[in-house]
DNA sequence: GATGAATGAGTTTTCATTCAT
DNA sequence: CATGAATGAAAACTCATTCAT
């Protein structure tokens, strides 16, 4: 029998307290007994579901990496590689990445990931996984643009690593890893400068 | 009265074990009782000398940082300005960072400063102030390469940042943030790589 | 939902091994591991019903005080105040009290209540509410008898206090607020002065 | 070699605190390390003194009974048996007694021997001697008022232990044996009220 | 003999996990 | 299947007591 809404439902709003709990506390510190009670189901119904606090790790950080992974993808879907300020755009989008990475779920998902390694190796795979789609789609844009020639790249992948090394350095090490929001200023200038070093070492002309 | 040698020594052996215990299971998971164990003294000695367990991940993030910075510093202060090979010297000198990060203490106090920031505010000043030292240290460097004419750099502090970001940030990632030994070669090829952005950036011809 | 009547049954047996153990000990000697075992149940059983020690400290001390003082009220409610022999009959149901007081939840009681004000300043009005109902149903009593002429009263609540204090003081102070158990003559003997001397004072010729 | 005068000193200073600490706290919550702070001695010195904790409180309740005995006797010796106001006069010593019973040290002593005889079966004999002792002493005095034939005493030991009981009573119970400080006038009252009933057993018309 | 530091043993409390309903 | 209550195992922390100076 396939699941009904109610469970999926219930499943679900399972998951979204477990990332907030585990974000916010940590793997060790977060108890079932308070992720249940957001999810607003009793204790072994978090265990019927998920065997045990491992395996609901396990799976709300897989399921809000997904929806972080889709967000992602969607800012870049939005780079325009035939905009007419091409340093305007590149600002933008990196603007985009960054907000998904300092957004609740995503810092979540960061912090979870750098902090709980020892109790889930299987968690590095997701990690590098979705660094490398991200890249690579990034990468994907950055190679239209340097086919119109308005960038000079030997290597998309490698030229998209790097603005984003440039642009979200700054930021992640600001924010303490997602510890702190920042003020929209604490973004922009940074992105800016990472921005400007790209396309001095990038640019055309 | 002056500690004595040998409580100093109980001292730094009881942050020792501290740095090792917390840096690889976390705080939440860490338990007094090994780190006691593994210091060779009894547990109720640790709490004489440093209050209650959180005072002691304090303690010990604070001695480990102090001790990590010196080794950064001295990894600076080994890059030679006037080196023939340029391109080398900061290839070899960005290894040389990346090997403090990644080393044994240096992923400890990484992770820790990362992962524990809900337990300890008082991190965060700790670990942007090592972040800012590391930057100008280098900085400084850079830029009396600069007035030798060897780089162009308007801004030798945000060259330094981004230097730093180019050649660090692939091997972080790759590395899990110090969960993972890197083989050298995944050290020695991104850095190449970041090397050559930077120089593409602010070489000089 | 009411509790079954197997939750009432565990509360009641957790609360009759800490008044048990509790009386015994003293609060801080005493271990919620020994009460749990005599108990039948698990420690974390007895944290979930009572918070925590004091908690249960707290609320076995109401439970018992409540126990004594139905039993105080059965021994005041069968003095009878047209008894012929109203010597004996003020002999009879002093020595009832005095059992009251004495028997094992009573001594543990007192003791308690003597011992352990510094941790719980709610005991002290439990206390004296236990006491004032003592004194004021003997009252009544001895109201009766002086109204049938054959006590001179004017103020029975007065001669209550003096009638217990008379015919208990002694018994008290002998088994050491109730560390020892006392032969029956020496609860006999002391009640019969007590009541000399009260019937020297307030009886009728 | 004699104790030097020092050695004494110091010794009071131990027994006086741990007479405050134990008194206030109890056997169990008292810490030696307070008890040696308060004394202004290191907490080995205590146990080369006393041999261990029951040991000093041993000696602290028996230096405490002394001292309180003292007091008690020197109130009694000053009952004037040819006073003009016999109420007047056994009201006066009345309260003077419960005064001691009721000071400082009178409580901690009367706390500590109700609530730790499982730790001290000591004391007990301790107790009832110093309760012999001022019985006696009473009794000592109320006869000789007899004999000037003020008051008509069977039984002057049985007499001085009534007194007693109906005057101090009602004050050790409302102040919760020493827990709560009394008011002048809760003293006053119940003191007049008992030497009425005294008198009106054993007066002489 | 007095002290500062160290220790061994024990206690309260918590929490992931599982029955009984 | 969902729940309320129960449990076993573990961990932080304390304190009486003892060395080394």
């Amino acid at each position: 029998m396939s699941p009904t809404s109610t469970q999926v439902a219930r499943r679900d709003a399972i998951l979204a307290a477990a990332v907030a709990v585990f974000g916010a506390a940590g793997f060790a510190d977060a108890g079932v007994d308070e992720i249940a009670r957001r999810a607003g189901v009793a204790k072994p119904t978090v265990y019927n579901h998920f065997g045990d606090k491992r395996g609901l790790l396990l799976e709300s950080i897989r399921w809000a990496t997904a929806r972080a992974q889709q967000r992602v993808m969607g800012a870049l879907s939005g780079l325009d590689p035939s905009a007419a300020d091409l340093r305007a755009e590149l600002e933008r989008v990196s603007r985009a990445l960054i907000e998904c990475l300092l957004s609740d779920e995503g810092t979540a998902v960061m912090r979870l990931q750098v902090s709980e390694q020892h109790h889930l190796a299987e968690l590095d795979s997701l990690r590098l996984g979705a660094r490398q789609a991200t890249v690579e789609a990034l990468a994907g844009r950055l190679a239209i643009i340097a086919a119109h020639g308005r960038l000079r790249l030997p290597d998309p992948v490698l030229a998209a690593r790097h603005l984003m090394a440039l642009t979200s350095d700054e930021p992640l090490a600001e924010s303490g890893f997602g510890a702190r929001r920042l003020q929209p200023d604490e973004v922009v200038g940074p992105v800016r400068d990472g921005v400007d070093t790209f396309l001095a070492a990038f640019g055309v002309d």
